[in-house]
This record gives structure tokens, sequence and C-alpha cells, in this order.
DNA sequence: TATGAATGAGCATTCATTCAT
DNA sequence: AATGAATGAATGCTCATTCAT
């Protein structure tokens, strides 16, 4: 069996291990069990403990913004690229949960070198939405006033109620990815617009 | 000196140790140390280690959400009460910032009887700002039908976004809670305000 | 029981087994086997494997530092106490083996810190011997010009000629402490006595 | 690369890790990359860590009984042969510190086969120094009644001084072979001489 | 009641050695 | 013959918890 595959199981039974129990009460021993492999080898491949959890965060943060950024056409006008994003944001934190577990539970409570990934991979989200926000906003024209650090604040906030809702619905399986972009473009597409558009689509909702 | 505060004390440092290092990492020698009493009267009083994280999250969990009660008054109109309660929930997270970390990055993250402590606190915060909502929607007459499930899907997305902010303004002394309740209000309050006003207010940002 | 000695006889039990294995190839659990307490308690009275080790090794060396002190009446003539000094020096060594070997064989092969201590037993035995040879040869006048550093070459061959000699006699029990004595004496007083006395001692320490 | 080659590259290598860390401290890993050979053939060579330890021990043995032997001729005076003999075993391990380091610091401390050599090399030069004194007490016909036995001590007693005068030597660069040599014969030839020749040579230290 | 002392269980890591090619 | 890969065994150490006073 090739190396590269075997060190993909161990990645996984990683994942479900640290997803589940955390970074402390993970024992090496489970993991290796997981894999299949005797534990000296998840040394030997992962070097220590705390390598082979940084190597799952880094892996799961890469594979959630990979979805996140297949999710999206860049060509499309901006609520559609929202729209896109969120659901394959919500469709992957809900097909991986162990991933989005050690993610979303425990990356951030462990070392620097793990809380450093999960506070990268906020950033590049927040950046793609920001540059959505802002450049959005300048084709809008200089109608609304739009500065850099108030598009930050308004990606930390849609970001943060995201992950809230990505866990809600993994917590309860009749909440489609579908549903939760609805709530959230529901709740934040009426603020966001105004700042997007030269022309406010003149009723906001229109509801005939 | 009494019981009950000794028993403070340890909760305190339990909470400080707990929020800086995690569950498993704390160890219950420091939380003794950092409390001035000799370890096996942790033991006597708390019980065991996971008793003592229960305790710290229930009393964090019941201060936070003291804080929010507190700062809303009953009667006030619902955005009011909206930005009241966001002001004080940003504020207490900033000024206690290992109790927020003991919520937010640990407690769900170690096992059930902790999780079911943010479960609830959750809930509540959800359920004020759901009943919020739907009181106010109730007040707006038949106008907008906005069923509780929906309510209960915008307010855990509120909820996810002002835990975002509230991480965002305790790592960025530069952020006051002033401004993180603005930037949540702009982004949200345009998406909330149909639903709870009897006329859609003659459009929240006014374009002629 | 005190924890003196209890911790006392941990220190016997690793003196035996340092002095037996070696410091790698000695286990803490043997250690804590032979001492009849249980593991973690070596660790609790003596912090780590190293801490142990120098332990012991500081103990050996001061032991047989001390014998060799008591053994030696200061105000006799340079021959009777480098004799009493030297007789001392074996029994001790003969008496307690596995201390001898802890300080022969090991200590001086592993870390810094325990080669240290040897080294400063070696400097105070060296020392003890390098004065004896300095204030006799002042006494004898200047006669014969013996300098620091040819006062110390010698005392060096001396202390190496009975470590030597303390291992022939540690091995082979038909060999005495006295025996030895006689042997080095032989050996080396002929070459010493010159320096040390004025007059070729007709009576080397004429006591009238 | 011819076998014979490479297994003295391991050797070199091993001597080289052993004598700098010890046998339980050197890693069969670290000892292979200094070969730069891969590990497993380090097996194939020499068997076992054990097997490849006591090879190091009984190649410097030889090297070192070699250099004695090579810097001694037998028609010489007892006294020169023995200045040449110290002069070689000097040098040879001031020339060779990790040889030395093996031999005097390691090989003793560690199984029985190691310590053997070691013993096998002490026993030869022993009986070198040994054989000098009889045989040259022989020469002096019935003068001195030296037995073997007092003979073995005194030789014991004098490769100790050797010992200790080497690792002397090897610590300060600025003690040279020949004040090694000096030292040694000025303190123990005065003891040794009449043991050796026909008529104490007009006393060494003439009395009158 | 409160404390100094003790302990049993568990865990990451290393290493000599051996397969399979 | 020679090597990359794999593994079984062992070890130092930590920590929550409980006695004995």
């Amino acid at each position: 069996m090739p190396r590269a595959v075997r060190e993909r199981h161990m990645l996984d039974a990683a994942v479900r291990v640290f997803g589940r129990q955390g970074y402390r009460a993970a024992a090496m021993d489970d993991i290796a069990e997981l894999a299949g492999v005797p534990q000296p080898l998840v040394h030997l491949y992962l070097r220590s403990k705390e390598d082979l959890f940084v190597a799952c965060v880094r892996r799961e943060a890469g594979a959630l913004l990979a979805a996140v950024r297949g999710g999206v056409r860049a060509g499309d006008p901006a609520e559609r690229q929202l729209r896109d994003g969120l659901h394959a944001f919500f469709q992957h934190t809900v097909r991986h949960p162990e991933g989005w577990a050690v993610l979303h539970l425990h990356a951030r409570a462990q070392g620097e070198s793990s809380a450093d990934q999960v506070v990268a991979l906020r950033t590049e989200l927040v950046g793609l939405v920001t540059r959505l926000i802002v450049s959005a906003a300048r084709d809008a024209g200089g109608a609304s006033a739009l500065g850099r650090r108030e598009a930050v604040g308004l990606a930390q906030a849609l970001v943060g109620a995201a992950e809230s809702l990505a866990v809600w619905a993994g917590g309860d399986p009749s909440v489609t990815a579908r549903e939760a972009v609805s709530t959230l473009m529901d709740l934040t597409w009426p603020g966001l617009a105004p700042h997007l558009s030269p022309i406010p689509p003149s009723p906001p909702h229109p509801h005939p």
C-alpha cells in the first residue's frame, strides 16, 4: 500500500478521533487503531501528536476553503456569489462533521500552531466576503461610503452567523443547506444590498 | 473564612485556568495553587474535575445571561432592546475574557454535561431574541408571516454573528462594544425590521 | 515512615541499580520496586531520572570524601596522613562497591551535571594530596623546588593509581585495603619523600 | 566499495558516537547516518548493537596495545622501555580521544563481553609492565625479593596512574605526552628502581 | 473539617530489529 | 547483496483522586 494512502488513512482517523474527543483527550493509540496501523508508524509519518493535529487542521481548513471557492463563480453578481459560497460552506460542514468539529471546536483552543491555521482560514473567508462587498460597493458608485474597516466588520459578523448556522444545521438533520442559506440571506441581504447596488431595487423585498 | 467565599475563590481560579489552558490541559494543582488552597480541598468542595468545570460553565453562563437580561428594559421597542442586549453582551464578554473563553472555546468541546450548559445558554439567548422577534411580529399584525422555525433560524444567525464579533472585539482593543453593536445592527436590522413593524417603516434606507 | 528515611531508601536503591546497570539501562521502575515504593513517588521526591542520578552521585561523592577526610589527622606527618587517607579511601570503595561504580564507572559518562560532581570530587581529592605535598615541601625548606603544577601532576597520578587499586581490590577479595596502601606507598613514597623532607629523613620525621 | 572498507567506516562512526554518547544513548540510526550507510546494513555486517560495540572495543584496545608495543624496543634497559611505553600510551590516547573514551569511560560499564575486552587489555598492559619488572628484578639477582603478586600490584598502580594522567592530558592541551611521562616516572621510578637493578644504584637519592 | 502524603492508571515517544523487495 | 518500510517492546513522566491523620 502506497505511503500517501496510508498517511491519508491516518489523517482520516485522526480527524475522527480529534473531532470527537478533542486534542488532549485523544490518544495516539486510538488513532492508530482506528487507522489500522501500529502506533509507532503514526509517529514515523507525522512526527508527533501536535504535528499530527496541525496536519489535520491544515487539511480540513484547506478542504473547507476549497469547497467554498469551488462553489462560487467569479463573474456572477454579488448576491449570487454570496448565496453559492454559503451553500457550499453549509454543505461541506454538514457532510464533514468531524472535520468541522476539529476546526470550530478544538483547533482554536489548542496550541498556537493550530489556532494560527484557523485564524488563517477565517482571514481567508472574511477576506473573500470583504472583497465581494468592497468590489460590489465600488461598482455601485460613490452612492454609499463603505470603508474597509466597516466591510471587515460586516464580513466578521456574516462569517460568524454562518458558523453558528453550520452548527445548527449539523445538529438538526431537518435543516438543509438551502434553508440555512435562505435564513442568512433573509437576515443580512437587506442590510448589505444598499451598499452594493447603485439604485435600491425599488422595493428591497418586492412583495406584490 | 466561610465556605462560600473559599468556594468562589476556587471557581475564580478555575475559570482563569480553564479559560487559558482548556479542560484537559488544566491541572487541578494549578487551580488549587492559584486559589491559595490545598488541592484536596478542591475535591472536597467540588467533588471532581468535571464537576468543577461544569460549575464554572454554569456560573459564567448565568453571569453572561444576567448581564444581557440586565441590559434590556422590557417595555422598550424591539430595536432598542436588541441594541441594549447586544451592548451588554459585548461589554460582558470583553470584560470577562477567561469566562468567555470557557464558554465559547472550551465548554462545547468537553463532555456532555458542560456542552449542555452552553446549549442551555444559547437556547436562552436565542429564545430571548426569538421572543423579541415573534412578539414584535405579532404586534405588527399579520403583515408578514414569520413562523417559529424561521424566527429560531434568524436568532441562531444573530447570536452567531454576535459571538463572532465578541471574539473580534476581544482580540482588538480598538473595537468598542458600541461599534460592534452598530456593525451588527446595520447588517441585520434592515432584514429584521419588516417583520417587526406594522408598516415597513418607510424603507429603512430611503432612496428616492 | 518519615520522608527522610523513605528518600534514603530510594537513593540506596538507585545507587544499587545505577551502579549495576548504568544510567540509561537503569529503569525507574526497577529502582522504585527495589526501594519498595510506587514509581511516581520517586518522581515526586526526586523530580526526574537525571536529578535522581545526580543526587546519587552527590551523595556518594560526599560520603567518599568524608571517609577520606575522617581517616586523616591534620597534625600528623605527611606520610602518615597519606597512608591513612589511602586506607580510608580503599576501605570505603571496597565496602561500597555500587557507590564506587556509580562514581568511577557511570557518573563521568553521563550528562554534564553528574560529570561535574565527579570532577569536583577529584578536584577535592587532588587538592588534598596537593596541599599535603606542597605544605610538606614548604616545611622542607628550599631544598627541592617543587612547583604547583608539578605537585598537581603528582597528585593526579597518585589519585589515578589509587582508583586503579580500588578497582583491583574491589574485584579480588583477597586484596586488603592495607595491602593496597602498602603497594601504592612502596611505589610512590620513594619518589615523593625527597621533596617533602629537609634532610633525607634518616628518621623521616624525627620526634625526639 | 569493498565490504571491508564499508565495515571500517561503520566502526569509525560507531567509535565516534559511542565515545561521545555512551552505549545506551548512542542510536544505531546516528551511527549509520554518520557512516553514510543505510541502517539495516549495520545489522547485516555487525549483527547487533552489542556486537558492534564489542567490535569497537576490541579494535580500539588492539590499536592502543599495538601503539604501546610499537613504542618499545625489546633490548632496551627497563627504564627506557617504561618511558617509551608510557610515551606511546599518552600519545595514542590524546590522539584518539573517542577511542580512549570508549575504552576508559564506557566499555567497562556495559555488558560482560565489552568489559572483558577491557580486562584483557589491562591484563596485557599490566603483564607488559609486570614482565618488565620481574625480568629486570631477576637480572638484578636476589637482591630484592619481589613476588609475582607484588609486581602485579605495582603494575596495576602504574597503569592506573597512567590512565589518570591520560585523562588529565586529554583535557588540558598544555600538558604534553612528554610531561606526563616525566611526572609519572619522577613519581614511581625511585620506588621501582631498587627492585630492578643489581646494586641499589648508589641510592637513587644519595643519602651519605 | 482540612491537609500532607501517596498511588494507580494512562500516554507520548524512542529504538533495535526484522520483513519484503 | 542491499534497502525502504514497518513493528513490538519498553520507558520516563503526569495527573486526578484518595488515605491517614
